[in-house]
DNA sequence: GACATTATGGAATGATTGTTCTATAATTCC
DNA sequence: GGAATTATAGAACAATCATTCCATAATGTC
């Protein structure tokens, strides 16, 4: 009944979120976007209405392909478990570039927007569900000392990890950082 | 001999400090400066050359100001109550807004620039000093564990600390991890 | 008071920004 | 092959950006 679309949405989204990633939200010009999505400057107006508007959606996109996948694996096994998963997951993952979330938190204030409810929602999630595994861990006798603090200890390593990336540190000093943490559940 | 400045180079240079601090780099521009500071436009480009050397100076500047203070205080003390003082300094600090250092290094990537060698060089400095005492805390028997992995966990702890003000932890919280952290090094 | 020197205010510049608009291209339905 | 509909390419726009430039202001020295 129209034109048909040349762009394909989820490669575009894709590439929106990684420039993004890469380089933040202020230096990414929408001529940027334009040459990285494939998607035509109309097209992108039409779609998002605007650079937030993207920018929101490319949050999403990264919700749902990389964030969620940590509270997916933390979520995979009870206790302990889950969180030394969460810790082999956070390993190996492209996560040692950083973390978007991270990044555009730091970046920018968005006020009266409502665009940091997707990394807020994401964090407070991470923690309510560290602190989950952290009380299962007690009730099965693997954990004896106190949940709070131990999930505040858990999810301010991880803050720090995000990090990580961009300050340097080896990948053989993530290892022993990640096992001394978990060795501190006992 | 000729015109007196009007300008007080040192509260310009704390003005300018804080406004970078309070929304980062790419969103705070010369017009911005120019109100702020009190400099003229000339004057700023006279003194800094561009807004890439205003900002160096900036960095110089906070290192001076606050990074550095840091640094004071845990070398103020050896061993185990250096690291004590430090974490104390943290808690009673307006770092709890964040950390200059950390928002830029996130922010930017001035690649082909030295602007970075100020913060990676105190964050090199920080972590050399908390292994410094770390090992006056073993020679004096106050810490058993390994040097190398509590350094880690300090750092990536500070690290974690940087992102606090911009992301929601109370004061509370904070003081439960310190004081946790702190009876790791036993 | 003229001169040398440096500081300042502000206009001018050229590039880049996000956004809007318009003309045209590509499809389906009749 | 129109008519209707939606997509696209790219020109146009107004705002803002960092930066440059120039005329002028304010001082000390002679």
């Amino acid at each position: 009944m129209a034109r048909p679309t040349k762009y394909d949405l989820e490669k575009a989204l894709d590439n929106a979120m990684e420039l993004f990633w890469q380089r933040g939200y202020d230096s990414v010009s929408m001529a940027d976007l334009v040459e990285f999505t494939g998607l035509s400057r109309s097209s992108m107006y039409s779609l998002f209405k605007d650079k937030e508007g993207l920018f929101k959606k490319s949050l999403e996109n990264y919700n749902t392909k990389k964030a969620g996948k940590f509270l997916d694996v933390l979520k995979s096994a009870k206790g302990k478990k889950g969180i030394e998963n969460l810790f082999d997951f956070m390993k190996f993952n492209e996560n040692f570039r950083g973390c978007l979330f991270t990044n555009c938190m730091v970046e920018k204030d968005f006020k009266d927007s409502d665009i940091f409810d997707i990394p807020k929602n994401y964090f407070t999630q991470l923690q309510s569900q560290l602190e989950k595994k952290l009380i299962e861990a007690s009730l099965a006798n693997e954990f004896s000392g106190d949940v709070k603090t131990m999930t505040l200890i858990l999810i301010n390593m991880i803050y720090g990890f995000n990090l990580h990336g961009k300050c340097n540190q080896s990948e053989d000093d993530s290892n022993l950082m990640f096992e001394y943490i978990l060795s501190l559940i006992k």
